[in-house]
DNA sequence: AGGATTTGACCACG
DNA sequence: CGTGGTCAAATCCT
């Protein structure tokens, strides 16, 4: 197992007891719902049966699992589609070549990872899959073999902010309630502050969104402010240097200890994001399909689509075991062009992801 | 009017 | 040279 591995390993666990946590203080509030604290137990099984198959197989890839009312899994290669209905291609002409500065150069080796959403077919549309962060379309294109095109959003106020998340969403051919949805860059965006939260719908998770916001105010101070974060990177987070370091010296990451300290208090430190901050974006996530999906009509009855379906889609190549039913959640992949094989450890250039001026912080931390 | 989406064009990469 | 990702003008939607 290498460091890449190991990490996730860590990191999964790390979120495990996270969640744990919060479902910990979930269960004393009295107004807390049960729909909430189910999900979270879920999601700390998933924590531990995705470290679990972890130990058991050095690889890691996604797997779908079913989610009131939505599947999340993930998987890190595209997924080599095999039947080609309708391939067209249209426009192939160059005309003026004026030289665009096309963005800065830096904007390689991005976290990139990919999860995969179900909706329950004959509720509404999710056209966007909300996630809790407001997109904007950006394009659409036509991909080879695919049956539907793929659309390509980037954060909405990414002028503002400089916030260069991006996600693509691709409807499977085959599923075409299943979406997969490849998430790349962080939001660097404080999506709370302009009063125009995401989701305004949402009305679950009240408590932590709430906290959420407060966190989030709470530590532009210092320096960063990583208002949202995204799956693992905040437990990178605290971690960030020292993992460096170490990959540097010992080759051995360390993680952090204080990142597992805190006790059955409830109050974080305000740097600690990690507890509210993942949960975040989880709660926005699910909390988001559940409700919103159904509310317009009025039936609200089967969430939980338990389809026994697995990662047979088209992700062909990987070497898929289905263990069991174990739900991977969260896989990161490896930036684009690093040819990173999962086995062969990171040969991730933590020292020169500078793409992010604004931040001291990068995701380099991030892995895989 | 202003922001979001659409859609053909452009470009980098494999 | 094909493909995927992005740009940007046109268009749509408030």
């Amino acid at each position: 197992m290498g460091d890449w591995e190991q990490k996730s390993l860590v990191n999964e666990l790390t979120l495990g007891m996270e969640t744990a946590k919060k479902l910990q203080g979930h269960l004393n509030l009295p107004s807390s719902s049960r729909e909430t604290g189910e999900i979270l137990v879920r999601k700390i099984l998933t924590s531990y049966e995705k470290a679990l198959s972890m130990l058991n197989s050095s690889g890691s890839v996604g797997e779908l699992h079913p989610v009131g009312g939505v599947a999340i899994a993930n998987s890190e290669s595209p997924p080599s589609l095999s039947g080609s209905p309708r391939s067209e291609d249209s426009d192939r002409e160059m005309r003026d070549p004026r030289q665009k500065d096309h963005g800065s150069s830096s904007r390689k080796s991005m976290p990139r990872w990919t999860r995969q959403v179900r909706v329950h077919p004959g509720m509404g549309l999710e056209g966007p899959l909300d996630d809790g962060f407001s997109w904007r379309k950006y394009g659409q294109k036509d991909i080879l073999g695919a049956k539907y095109p793929r659309g390509y959003y980037r954060c909405t106020h990414r002028s503002v902010q400089g916030c260069l998340a991006t996600k693509q969403v691709q409807r499977s051919d085959e599923d075409p309630t299943i979406f997969q949805i490849t998430y790349r860059g962080r939001h660097t965006c404080t999506l709370a502050s302009h009063g125009k939260l995401p989701l305004p719908q949402l009305q679950e998770n009240e408590e932590t969104n709430t906290n959420i916001t407060t966190d989030i105010q709470q530590h532009k101070p210092h320096q960063e402010n990583i208002p949202q974060s995204q799956e693992l990177l905040l437990n990178y987070r605290r971690g960030l240097k020292v993992i460096t370091e170490d990959l540097d010296s010992h080759g051995q990451p360390s993680f952090p200890a204080n990142s597992f300290q805190f006790p059955s208090t409830s109050n974080v430190r305000p740097e600690n994001n990690s507890v509210f901050s993942r949960p975040v974006e989880e709660n926005s996530f699910m909390g988001n399909f559940i409700p919103s999906f159904t509310s317009p009509s009025g039936s609200a009855t089967n969430y939980y689509s338990v389809s026994p379906n697995r990662m047979q889609h088209s992700f062909g190549g990987n070497q898929n075991f289905q263990s069991s039913d174990s739900e991977l959640t969260d896989i990161i992949s490896a930036a684009t062009s690093t040819t990173t094989s999962p086995a062969a450890g990171l040969d991730f250039p933590f020292g020169n992801v500078a793409y992010d001026p604004n931040f001291t912080f990068d995701n380099s931390g991030f892995l895989p």
